[in-house]
DNA sequence: GAACAAATCACATAATCATGTTAGATACAT
DNA sequence: ATGTATCTAACATGATTATGTGATTTGTTC
């Protein structure tokens, strides 16, 4: 019987994961909390998980704090992160703090299950998007193409300077265009974003979703 | 349909992988060839495939240094290492070379043809053992860098509605707090990060810098 | 019980952003 | 040559953010 321990701040996915992988045979899910820190607290006082699922963005501490933090104390404990980043920075300081398993959240409660399993018998659990990453990090970082940003080349640097936290003033000046134009542009890219805010834009961004 | 060739020259494996993948609706099989050699003067004549399966262990010219050359002359064409090597040398340097995917020879022929398909769509095919070691290379390497910002519990909460995309008024009515102190805790996360807007709080953040 | 951190709230103002409307110059494709 | 996409730019206005200066309450620590 497998020990599952969940972190997790949303109520419903908590409870659906909880509930799913309690009702498995050979698992058993006792222990679902919504911060690392609550997490703490109930393994001080009862046997901690084998394995944990651990979402990153949290109220408190971060998951990836969460994860040095719990390694260094319960080393045996093998984390999973379940998140919807897949980001290269969240993906990497993931795994060097110890995580054993990195799943991205649209990922099915049969694959969770498997996975759990999975680590249980030695390997590590990846959605296939992230194995690519990973593996990215190793290739010669020949720079492959990114899938289809629909953004032109020079909506890409108009990102590229939100995401370095530059105001439309510094934008134009770094690209010696107006400030009307970066607000044209920043017009387009919220159009085909779907978004209407600077904020959006830069986490979409570094999530990988443009 | 995914064209896929095959390196392997043990002539019962090959033939077997290449009748059942040949015998699938999404895939065609035609090239499977005993070595990198014989691979490379059938893609002078044919068009490549898409995607190709590799053993290291062959005639002549080894798989590793076969990635190397096909990779620099068709670096459309992906490939996955199917081979009984599972020692980090190996693995590191096929993926190094430009590898795609790493799967063990006692992947079942339904877990290839799904592996071709991952593949297909962009992520990246592994077994759990390769998995294991390649996320162990990560953990081997130095520990997170400690991100030292101290934000307080609800610092963090209001950096996270921030990187949800939310306004000062929708972070108010989550937390269920006034928009004014929204402001200050916002002032406060502005001083403890050294910087002046919410665009560097979410970079940061989703940079894992906090 | 003084000192301090944390969380709460208010008022004010300047800067920046979001958005609507309009439009000229290229460039490329049908 | 006509349409479509891209990059450029201006003007205007309401919304939101950034920042200054305060203040009260509740815990904790020394």
């Amino acid at each position: 019987m497998i020990k599952v321990g969940i972190v997790e701040d949303n109520v419903k996915i908590r409870d659906l994961i909880q509930k799913y992988l309690d009702m498995q045979d050979n698992l058993s899910c006792k222990a679902a909390m919504d911060s690392v820190e609550d997490m703490l607290e109930y393994m001080e006082k009862n046997d901690p998980p084998d394995v944990m699922l651990m979402d990153i963005q949290l109220p408190g501490m971060s998951g990836i704090e969460g994860i040095s933090i719990i390694k260094e104390k319960y080393p045996e404990v093998e984390i999973i992160m379940l998140t919807v980043y897949h980001d290269s920075h969240k993906i990497f300081n993931s795994l060097m703090a110890g995580a054993s398993g990195y799943l991205l959240k649209h990922t099915s409660l049969p694959e969770i299950k498997e996975s759990i399993e999975t680590l249980a018998s030695g390997g590590a659990p990846m959605s296939p998007q992230i194995a690519r990453k990973v593996i990215q990090h190793f290739s010669d970082k020949q720079q492959v193409k990114k899938p289809e940003s629909n953004l032109t080349p020079r909506e890409q640097d108009i990102v590229n300077g939100l995401v370095d936290g530059l105001s439309y003033k510094l934008i134009a000046d770094r690209y010696d265009i107006s400030i009307d134009t970066v607000r044209a542009h920043i017009r387009n890219i919220y159009k085909k974003l779907h978004v209407n805010s600077k904020a959006e834009v830069i986490a979409k961004s570094l999530k990988g979703e443009i």
